[in-house]
DNA sequence: GTCTATAAATGGATAGAC
DNA sequence: GTCTATCCATTTATAGAC
């Protein structure tokens, strides 16, 4: 199962790098140096090796959305999981680049996305919850649902957001800014101690900068 | 110009109903009832169609988001152009529901995008200066930027949100929701009167859910 | 302006030799 | 497992008659 290995390897590095929608079954052998049939021979074709990509995908995110998220004191490490969620839909960032196009050419894969999604609701409530219990924030009921909404847009957006701006900017500072930008999401419901944790967050954001 | 004009709105009409990447040039002429030779005399394929369209889309939005903002008296009032926004992007929604990728294949149309998402921003930015001003809100500097730019998702990504989630709504309820999330954006920065607002805005949506 | 017919181009897929 | 050769399907695009 050597080659089979090779073929997703190079692909993801291809689909990353390209875009998926660019790429043909050759275009993907040709980066391979192996010839068309000899791909045919391991994959069907194009949409086989998507969705053999995202069982690896899935597999990461499963292990990291279903982990434990409790037992944390300070604010920000509630938030290591976000890092975490970033880091890893960076390496499969094709598959966000274009997640409605991803979903419609490739309909397989739909519920499974909307799986991740779920999951990453339940991420964010259950932190959410932990915050509030220990009086970290407080937040509006009302308010609520729209906040989890806002969270989950950006952590499916951010890089169709980064693609649409024509940044261009480099991964890590990227994921850096999705997560400061979703953690200054919650300062508004920190009330007093809303001014000293943002200072926190840019500060160490400029850290992070100059490293 | 007639049938030019006939073309480019059943051209419209498939788009948004069926999605544009599916749609072939003899798809469309055969919604037309015409050949495809006859389409090819008019417009040189898709591309041009899609540019053309946009030209539509652009001109109306100029005009929305290029007017003023100013003076009105309430909260929500100064909203209003958001409504607006979304029910013109509604009427062009193929563009909005994968907006990446419609930049992807449409390459002239990026710079066009980016113009509107700029003007957008301005517009955002604008409202929220006169709330300010006003003393409606009170937004500490350091967060304003993460607003404006979770405003700005909001208004670009809440099709292809629907979209993924699959949930499949009407686009009236689909909008008002929208306008909703949106506004609630705003709650946490108006202090005292914010769940006074709160709640009318939620009541609201409740009449409009009910006609 | 509109049609029919057909060419040209692209990408997906398989057969059969090695 | 891997290659070459080839076929098939789809879509774009044009030529020429009406």
């Amino acid at each position: 199962m050597k080659t089979r290995d090779r073929i997703l390897d190079v692909s993801l590095e291809l689909f990353n790098a390209e875009g998926e929608a660019k790429q043909t079954a050759v275009d993907i052998a040709n980066a391979l140096d192996m010839s068309p049939g000899n791909l045919y021979y391991h994959f069907k074709g194009k949409e086989p090796i998507i969705e053999a990509l995202f069982d690896r995908f899935e597999e990461e995110m499963q292990i990291i959305l279903g982990g434990s998220h409790g037992a944390v004191t300070s604010i920000e490490d509630n938030w290591i999981f976000v890092y975490i969620v970033l880091e890893e839909i960076y390496d499969f960032r094709f598959f966000y680049r274009n997640v409605g196009d991803m979903m419609e050419r490739y309909p397989g894969l739909a519920h499974r996305f909307r799986k991740i999604l779920a999951m990453k609701r339940q991420a964010i409530d259950n932190v959410l919850s932990q915050l509030e219990k220990r009086g970290f924030v407080d937040i509006d009921r009302r308010l609520r649902p729209a906040l989890v909404q806002q969270m989950l847009s950006t952590l499916t957006f951010w890089l169709s957001h980064d693609l649409i701006e024509g940044s261009d900017r480099d991964g890590p500072s990227l994921i850096h800014d999705t997560v400061l930008q979703f953690m200054l999401l919650v300062v508004p419901y920190m009330g007093e101690a809303g001014a000293d944790a943002l200072d926190g967050m840019l500060e160490r954001r400029r850290d992070l900068m100059k490293a």
